[in-house]
DNA sequence: TCGGAATAGTTGCCTGGGCAACGGTTGTAA
DNA sequence: TTACAACCGTTGCCCAGGCAACTATTCCGA
């Protein structure tokens, strides 16, 4: 697990020392699983920064909103980014600030709110755009072959559907 | 990407009616990574809260602790824990109030500071491991087969690789 | 030996985000 | 119709944690 730690520090290296022997099979899945994400996110969420543009949150909902074209409210964001009802109520206060998505109100139901997209929104996500590219064209699409994402995908899958499958699923999100 | 959300609601029910197709095979394999990581780690805290334990974090440093068996530096666990190095001082600063570790003098680096697990850090450890083989038997260990563990390992040990060999080290962290 | 650079850990300041409670709204059953 | 429950989004309060600056110590080259 090692490079998870965001920008751990500018010139103090580590080389621990210490071991920390993994069990079996399953932890050392666990490990890697878990090394792999934090990689991406991490240098992701750097590469960002470095280029002065906004967070690993903000890509996400200026994604979705590009993706879907129409206006979208928040509850339906919910099952696609990692916050909660009231985490993201402020990420989108933060982003309508900076003048990137736009709150109207909802037609059909006026407890809701419409959220769009804004031509700059628009402009940022393009220049996210290329960030993500190289990020995960260096760690992630250009190491593993199409067929081994494709594994991937078959493998971790499985865990996904285990909840669905054993407990009650808190999010019945559709299966794209 | 569902059930990311720590506890997002107590009734409240999501039926996100919005589609967010993926494009690719890296982008689902990335997709499912993403939703297999949150998956376990959201429930694995989630379980842990309830029964009234620390979080993730704590699991993380006493494990490493009991592990190691002898007393250990905070720089050498920086590379095993997701947080800085001041987050670290105060994660410490929490779990030596809590009385599960105890802070002593370093007698080889007046700089330094030694940590040990105490008594009770044991105890709450060994509190928090059925939780973890429950959380894991029922996501991971159980859905996937060794021969699947170990083939993940494979599969995601090369994202990390990928930023050994192409960027700097920013962690000389040993290959356990 | 000595002075500057690197390192270990701590702290002040600030932001992001979770929980619980709230007001306004919609749905539903009597 | 009228209660009452569920729901949507917001807000107050709080805590965890990152960044940068700081002290104390160690390392290293002149």
């Amino acid at each position: 697990m090692c490079g998870m730690t965001p920008a751990t520090a500018k010139s103090e290296q580590v080389d621990s020392p210490v071991k920390a022997p993994v069990d079996n099979a399953h932890d050392a899945a666990w490990q890697a699983l878990r090394g792999a994400y934090h990689l991406l996110t991490d240098r992701f969420e750097k590469e960002l920064t470095d280029a002065g543009l906004p967070g690993l949150a903000w890509y996400d909902v200026l994604l979705m909103m590009e993706r879907t074209g129409q206006p979208i409210r928040p509850k339906d964001m919910l099952c696609h980014v990692s916050v909660t009802k009231s985490g993201l109520t402020r990420l989108l206060d933060r982003m309508e600030k900076a003048g990137l998505i736009e709150r109207s109100y909802c037609p059909s139901d006026r407890r809701g709110t419409f959220l769009s997209i804004t031509d700059d929104g628009r402009d940022t996500l393009a220049r996210m755009r290329p960030v993500r590219e190289r990020v995960f064209g260096e760690n992630f699409t250009g190491v593993l072959s199409r067929d081994e994402a494709e594994e991937v995908t078959a493998l971790l899958g499985q865990v996904r559907e285990s909840t669905f499958a054993s407990l009650s699923a808190e999010c019945a999100c559709d299966e794209e």
